[in-house]
DNA sequence: TTAAAAACCTACTAGTAGGTAGGGTAGGTG
DNA sequence: CACCTACCCTACCTACTAGTAGGTTTTTAA
């Protein structure tokens, strides 16, 4: 089969974004796979391998599903008010942004899964910055510094506000919290 | 010694804000004390009561150090810039804020270490909500929404982008992503 | 049809986690 | 003086972690 290396990472993923990097274990993953411990060594010999591949893997899902919204139509803070709604949707799931989730347990990750880390972080942060672009452009949102450091800043936000809200608010508190951030962008 | 307890405190402190608390062992808290790990569970029994002691602890001491900011002299934006600064000292040594760095594993705590990790962060909203509270009066600073949310959103943004700016970027990614925020939320 | 390659298994290792049992010792109090 | 409590110790337990060895089944391809 080839697809029990996509319930693998499925399954870890899940488990990433819910308990964190480290308090996901192989055990775990054959649980909800159906498949025993050793054999999932056969997929990903190392866990940092799987950690890696999460990784990259995420860089792309996220990275297309975030041009999607930033390649539309709407206006640029139409457009932050989309890209807050998916950290919102993974909120009402208990879910935290893999990104998100993965960096707070970065001083327990190898120097590779770091650097990829690190790629993921600024291939994000170049897409927003994209909404941040047209948003000057049409005079939509007036923020100082560069474009790429306001999309670095509303990113932060965002994950931040995922992970405080997770623990006090829910998703009444990230939503009136975006509101709050994009209105103080917005000219 | 009245002071062991202490030192076990300072040592768990440093390792959640550096590891996280669940890669914080007792392992570790007994060789930075120099104690054995079996003399650790005299003073905690339980690793949940250590956690919620340090919760209890930061949110007294923290909880001052904001309030000196807060009740100082400052314009509302100063004031935010100085607690943006803490915030920034803290990532200079790798260190998170201990209620970000909770509640990234907050599905892993018990249900009254989250009880506690709630109170800790509503009380700090709180503490920075009398900042937006004196900027809408003083018309230095312009938010739709409430005092208490805009608190939130800006608690939330710091924690975000230690989280963030540690593994990509650093102290002046930090330092930027800040200005930016403060400057939009500035009249 | 046969042989190799991929996938999966049982069974195991070594290391670490939190936690416990029970003994030794120092300092204070009746 | 005896006693008690606080503190710290050695030695141990169970549960769980990542990872390995080596055999079996299934799939694929010649």
């Amino acid at each position: 089969m080839k697809d029990t290396r996509i319930k693998i990472l499925d399954a870890a993923q899940d488990l990433v974004q819910r308990v964190g990097v480290n308090a996901m274990s192989y055990k775990h993953i054959s649980d909800t796979v159906g498949i025993r411990k050793a054999s999932i060594h056969h997929h990903f010999p190392k866990k940092e391998n799987l950690v890696d591949e999460l990784l990259k893997r995420c860089q792309l899902s996220y990275g297309a599903y975030y041009n999607d919204i930033v390649r539309g139509s709407d206006s640029a803070p139409e457009k932050l008010r989309k890209l807050a709604t998916v950290f919102e949707n993974g909120l009402s799931n208990q879910k935290l942004c893999l990104v998100g989730s993965i960096s707070t347990d970065s001083s327990t990750l190898q120097e590779h899964s770091c650097r990829i880390l690190e790629q993921s972080i600024q291939n994000t942060v170049t897409i927003f910055a994209t909404v941040f672009i047209q948003g000057k452009k049409e005079c939509s949102l007036s923020f100082t510094e560069t474009a790429e450091d306001a999309a670095f800043a509303f990113f932060s936000f965002l994950v931040g506000t995922q992970i405080v809200a997770r623990s006090c608010g829910g998703t009444e508190f990230f939503h009136k919290a975006a509101q709050i951030i994009i209105d103080a962008l917005e000219k």
